[in-house]
DNA sequence: TATGAATGAGTATTCATTCAT
DNA sequence: GATGAATGAATACTCATTCAT
């Protein structure tokens, strides 16, 4: 399949795919300005001109990560969105659900998620959206009587995404809790509040 | 012969406090790599050997803002332990005077919290520690019958600090919300839910 | 298509060669602190990050330079140990042929002897070296008979580093005299004495 | 005697005085360039401009160091001139008193004689006098007939700087022998010679 | 597809020196 | 006689990027 004589056997695809995932780590390790090109390639096993090969520069291997990450959490919610119409019982189910796959995928992909969600710029960018998705939805249920209607839904969407960003980070990538805990501690939490119930 | 209005011969001290002022907003709004002690001292209108007159060096600077910031924080969270014996009643109240301290000091501390808080690595290292004592805080509530039992409170005190952390960036910095107003919103919904209340 | 006249793409050795004998004589000529590595990459016709992409830091090739003296000078002396057993008539033949040994190498490679011997902090090191190695001959030397037994040879080897010090800097280098020439007359002197003959 | 309110006393001879005494550590031990004004004046306990009331500059200050050196060993070698027409015998002795009192010198001014004789550039200049008056003394031995004819005294007075600069700096200044021992050895070495005399 | 060799442009830091008081 | 405050001028070193092959 291969041509002979190729140099570690790497196709350009591979060589490329390579660079990137190595680059991934790095980014999400030392963030922008401490990751050097020239460490990506060292690590890669090729020269500087290889990567300027593959990659335009330094800031476009960066975006490429961003903009998958980006990519992959938009399909994700985009699908995601609460049905209506739906029992009132089944709402903490499909909340827990929609959660679970945001934190399964930041989980599958920690070096990315840590590129777009927590140390780039861009990262605002992103987790705006997701707000306003979160919200959307909210406001939706609202109009189907599930929640309360005195509470400001943009808030709630904005703690979420604080929620969900710092869960990731403390509980997630570290092994702590799983996807599917997480996201129902959330999911009873917010729906019921802390209180305990007295008669 | 008065003291205004001199260049040479100012007061050390003022330049000094000059300096890290404006230094707190290049970081803040730049970071730290993309700060330039060059564009400091000359938005200073002092040259460079005057700011290594004052500071070490790039990184003592940053690291004297930050712990200002760290200190700061500190000395609030120290003060607003929640006191026990005290009646359920008044336990909102509480809750949303501590959250008010915070918003408050963010709120007149921009520059230093967004160095401190957001944009260095020593943030993460403070979010943990401030998630620390808010869980502590709840612990003895818990202890008090104040909530329910069936929670993990270093969950919740993560999430405090999430919304926090996102809500001083969305409603606070931008000056969409004030402090008072942020708080109350965030203890109706940790200690009441979302769920409309149906008999 | 050769090998000659090229600026792009010459063999990375003989950038570094160049360099390295450039550095050798700013070293040599001003002395470390006086010499700027902008000056020697400007008489290399290269700019500054060629530099480092051959040495480390300007302490580094100052190093190579002084460990390239270090070494010479070591192999020189180590097998110009005078051997046992030999009669006495020969002894000042072989004194004289170590000696030229040395100026030799010392006249051959001016610039980096200058540096190793006479400017850098580790001269002294390398002095006493080669002090320890003298001594260690003549102690043998005054086993075999040869010399007066009431004299201290650390002291006399001392004497010869300081005379071989010396004259290098005066005779040697300014080419006044041949390193034989400079060696049979050194000899002459320590063995005989200054007083004239009188019966 | 002195001014009321002086800080720490200091009259201004003193604070020069002072500062010389310092700088000359300082010099000595570290060499010009590695020598700042800086240390000095904190050593002292005076403030820069202090240092500048009392010296040109930097260079000024190690000119006077240089030259209270170069002045002082002129004065000494001035007067050991030998005096013709003495008799063979004592000739050692005279000798030896000449040495005497060079090492005496750098022993009591070790500091300004490692400026003055090891450390400058100029201290070329230095010896080469040195090894000038010296030479004339030599030769003026000559012709009363004391020494062998057939030498090079001006090869023979380069080694006796080399031996002299040597020694200072191996068995004088670290304490291991005593002016006259040196001097003495020096001259027996250098009359008698290291053959062990044989009939 | 890949590299050996080189560079443009920047960037923190240092040090002797000097006003104005 | 002395200082608080400031600076002009350098200098080593780094990093993303690019030819020519």
């Amino acid at each position: 399949m291969g041509k002979r004589g190729r140099k570690k056997g790497a196709s350009g695809e591979q060589s490329r795919a390579l660079l990137l995932s190595i680059a991934a780590e790095e980014f999400a390790n030392k963030g922008y300005y401490q990751t050097k090109v020239s460490t990506i390639v060292q690590r890669a096993g090729v020269t500087q001109p290889t990567f300027y090969l593959y990659f335009k520069s330094k800031e476009a291997i960066y975006q490429e990560l961003m903009d998958s990450f980006s990519k992959g959490l938009f399909d994700l919610t985009s699908k995601s969105r609460l049905e209506p119409g739906i029992d009132f019982n089944s709402l903490p189910l499909r909340i827990t659900k929609g959660l679970t796959g945001i934190f399964t995928f930041f989980s599958e992909n920690q070096n990315v998620t840590r590129i777009g969600f927590f140390n780039s710029l861009e990262a605002e960018v992103i987790k705006k959206q997701l707000a306003l998705q979160i919200r959307d939805n909210l406001i939706s249920e609202v109009k189907n009587g599930y929640f309360q209607t005195d509470m400001d839904m943009g808030l709630i969407a904005e703690i979420l995404v604080g929620t969900i960003e710092r869960l990731t980070l403390t509980k997630l990538f570290p092994g702590i809790k799983e996807p599917e805990e997480i996201a129902s501690e959330i999911v009873h939490l917010f729906l019921n509040g802390m209180l305990s119930k007295r008669e």
